[in-house]
RNA sequence: GGCACGGUAGCCAAGUGGUAAGGCCGGGCUCUGCAAAAGCCCUAUGCGUCGGUUCGAUUCCGACCCGUGCCUCCA
């Protein structure tokens, strides 16, 4: 099965596959470690989770390297709020983000760099873009790019110099001009202020510390190779970051940089853009405290086209809830065992049986949503099929457990143990009692009793041979 | 101002030159004391507006309206 994806830099769809033949080496630009990832971000990394999983699904392997920006302007502020040594502030934030990776089941990169690890291969780059004449040092201090040197520049973002507007929406501070030849050129080392505090490295430009940037070029090439791939980040990345990423690499090293490009278009929040200002920047914490689970909220992410705009709505998640459910017990139905969410065998080729238009589907520029839509349509025919002809069973069971490596879903049992515990004693003398009742066959005292649990906040639901409760939804 | 993207049912969201996947919600039914669960069925003569091409357009073209993103360190 051919991978398709669109590649901002053709705009086309074109066919993902290793240029070495083995394995398919690709990049993601990380988060930066300051704070909780909210939901939009967490959309990012997990359709790049589903384009690694579908490259997997389908045979391909896989390299994946995904950095942690741990030095910039905005960790070196909050850590001196917060009274902590970078490390220690980077590192705490590092652990919540690897937890809430692990909670929406995304797959671990096979490297996860941070900046600060890899100083030395960022000086070496900018030494070679200063011998070659592309960078230079300016009168702060600092070492910046000379975009007027690299004629390339602007096409992965299509943005022609002369298009642009001097700092469009106000973001831009008038400090981070002051010392460049042109106002384009972005800083590749930032020399070292005051206000950096101890946060400094040696260089052969003085003291200070590397440009956002270059980060990306010198950690991707290092693990990848100079020219690989696949490169992806959220969209408000194409420019300037991944265009001042393919400057500095290619301009280095005379090659190609990342061969495909693919970005993932950005998260709204009930019809709005996200802002601190509108509180909803909503975090895995909050998913939570609604009474979400992290697979819900997958769900919910890679339910639209990822270059389509998705609007995050807490009915949506609802609405994950219900689809889950019915994955789950279409599973468990073909089998009482746990779904296998190991990688599928690399070596044999994957067999997906009925299910193949799923996968088909996610293998076409990732439309999950058809995916999505042609599993649904396909479960009650594979259901039927098997009434018809129970030996099907497992290569329908085998198919379905691959397609759902490939969107992520582990299918666990909903409900967690520990949100049954602190059922008080009162109630549960409430529900024991109506079961009695029940038992005797006196209808009346029992529903009696349901209501009174009720009216306390509990709903009970009878079972074949017991009862459930749990707390009535807000 | 430049570039890009989008407007499909109550909500979310695919898709196609021949007449609209799927999910949620809602409604009906079956089944169990009731309830829940489960199963079955129903729910857009319509795809932003107006023109054009066509035997036929939601799909192609043009104009317009509305919304969104980016335009120098935001995923």
């Amino acid at each position: 099965m051919d991978f398709l994806l669109q590649n901002t830099l053709s705009g086309h769809k074109e066919k993902v596959f290793p240029a070495d033949g083995q394995t398919l080496r690709f990049y993601c630009c990380g988060p930066t470690v300051y704070g909780p990832a909210h939901i939009g971000n967490f959309r990012t990394f997990t359709i790049q989770d589903l384009f690694r999983r579908t490259a997997e699904a389908i045979g391909i392997r896989t390299c994946h390297v995904r950095n942690l920006t741990d030095v910039d302007d905005k960790t070196i502020r909050e850590s001196q709020k917060a009274g902590l040594s970078l490390k220690a502030f980077t590192d705490q934030w590092t652990r919540r983000f690897e937890d809430d990776c692990k909670s929406l089941n995304l797959l671990e990169p096979h490297h996860s760099p941070s900046a600060v690890s890899h100083i030395p291969q960022q000086i070496e780059l900018i030494q070679r873009l200063v011998d070659k004449g592309l960078a230079y040092k300016g009168q702060d201090g600092s070492v910046y790019f000379r975009i007027s040197a690299f004629p390339a520049y602007g096409k992965l973002s299509g943005l022609c110099r002369e298009g642009l507007v001097c700092n469009a929406d106000g973001r831009l501070h008038s400090e981070d001009e002051y010392g460049k030849e042109d106002y384009s050129d972005f800083a590749l080392w930032k020399a070292w202020k005051d206000e950096d505090g101890p946060n400094r490295w040696e260089s052969p430009w003085g003291p200070g510390r590397p440009g956002w940037h270059i980060e990306c070029s010198a950690m991707s090439m290092h693990y990848l190779g100079e020219s690989y791939d696949v490169h992806s980040g959220g969209v408000d990345l194409v420019f300037p970051h991944h265009e001042n990423e393919i400057a500095q690499s290619e301009g280095a090293t005379g090659k190609p940089f990342a061969r495909h490009w693919f970005h993932p278009t950005h998260l709204r929040v009930e019809g709005q853009k996200m802002s601190k200002s509108l509180g909803n920047l909503y975090t895995l914490e909050d998913i939570r405290a609604r009474g979400f689970s992290p697979e819900e909220l997958r769900y919910v992410l890679i339910s639209g086209h990822f270059r389509q705009p998705l609007n995050f709505t807490w009915d949506s998640l609802h609405a994950a809830r219900s689809a889950l459910q019915r994955l789950h017990k279409f599973r468990s139905k073909l089998s009482p065992a746990t779904p296998v969410v190991g990688q599928p065998a690399g070596s044999s080729i994957p067999e997906f049986g009925v299910w193949e238009p799923v996968m088909a589907s996610l293998a076409d520029d990732l439309n999950a949503a058809q995916a999505l839509g042609r599993l649904f349509t396909l479960i009650p025919q594979a259901e039927s099929a098997l009434v018809s002809d129970p030996s099907g069973r497992e290569s329908i069971l085998a198919g379905f457990d691959r397609v759902m490596y490939a969107f992520g879903f582990r299918l666990e049992a909903e409900t967690a143990p520990e949100g049954q515990l602190d059922i008080p004693a009162d109630i549960l003398a409430l529900a024991e009692a109506r079961w009695q009742a029940k038992q005797s066959r006196d209808w009346a005292k029992a529903d009696a009793l349901r209501l009174d649990l009720s009216s306390r906040g509990w709903v009970v639901k009878d079972t074949k041979d017991g009862y459930s409760l749990s707390p009535v939804a807000v």
